[in-house]
DNA sequence: CGGCAATATGCAACCGAATTGCATGAATGT
DNA sequence: ACATTCATGCAATTCGGTTGCATATTGCCG
């Protein structure tokens, strides 16, 4: 998906050395077209190397952290990680079906969300903004039809 | 905080019968001024009665399942409870501090979304719609600056 | 190059929130 | 009064995720 990332120079950029796996983590997310469980990427690190999945939930957390990388909450208890906005990935909304608990993004226009007022009056300090649609996607729809 | 619902009525009206547990859940929510975790809505029960957590998530799925209560994801990995949208409570977005953990629903006013454009063209269905700001909250941001 | 501190990784055990299975108890209709 | 249905309790389990601690790997300095 993504051509326009260079992971390395992102890990760099925000001051972390790089490594293969790091680098791994990177690549998996940025070119998912949707965000991905510390399961599924573990899983696709897996099949070429092997990696603990402990491992893989420090890497989430660190590139969570330094802001390369957004953990985003889905409808069941679960995270879903992908790209933190940046020049290439602009913020946008997901969509969660709650049949088979898979995430879709969407598109940044296809919701249109203004929280000037409240950046401007909230007392505390707002760090991130989730929207996120809760139905039955297409596919589950078509299932359930027949 | 709500005097306007009648929860005997709004239990009737989504055909469950009335008991003295769904009651209290009901109570317990709708006065609460911002979105309960399943373990403060049994904690508050037990303070009179006595019941158990399990009972307590059943019939919190039950009267999220016939649209009563709303269940909200918490930028965490649990979830919190509050009033579905009614007659006497408009849809609104919340706020989740990152630091205690703490939940505020925001105004409704406070957020502009405007879904119509993905309602339209969505090809799921869309059940529902969910704004969640994640930061630090008054109170945490008091204690950090000391 | 050797040695040492700092990081990164693996493994096992653990945690909290929620869910399941199954037995018991209450309520409802006939 | 009895059967059927629904509500509750208790124990055990699940699922994602996290922690503690031991071992490897890396970077750095002399």
């Amino acid at each position: 998906m993504c051509r326009h990332c260079d992971y390395k120079e992102l890990l760099k950029a925000s001051g972390l050395e790089s490594n293969s796996n790091r680098i791994r983590v990177m690549e998996i997310v940025g070119n998912s077209s949707y965000p991905l469980s510390a399961q599924e990427i573990s899983d696709t690190i897996d099949r070429t190397a092997s990696i603990n999945r402990v491992t893989v939930y420090r890497i989430l957390d660190l590139l969570v952290e330094k802001g390369l990388l957004d953990r985003i909450s889905a409808g069941d208890r679960s995270f879903r990680y992908g790209m933190a906005p940046n020049a290439h990935h602009r913020h946008h909304p997901h969509f969660y079906c709650r049949q088979c608990s898979a995430m879709e993004c969407l598109s940044p226009e296809s919701v249109h969300l203004d929280t000037a007022f409240l950046e401007r009056t909230f007392p505390g300090a707002i760090e991130k903004v989730e929207v996120r649609l809760d139905g039955i996607c297409k596919n589950c729809l078509q299932k359930l039809l027949k």
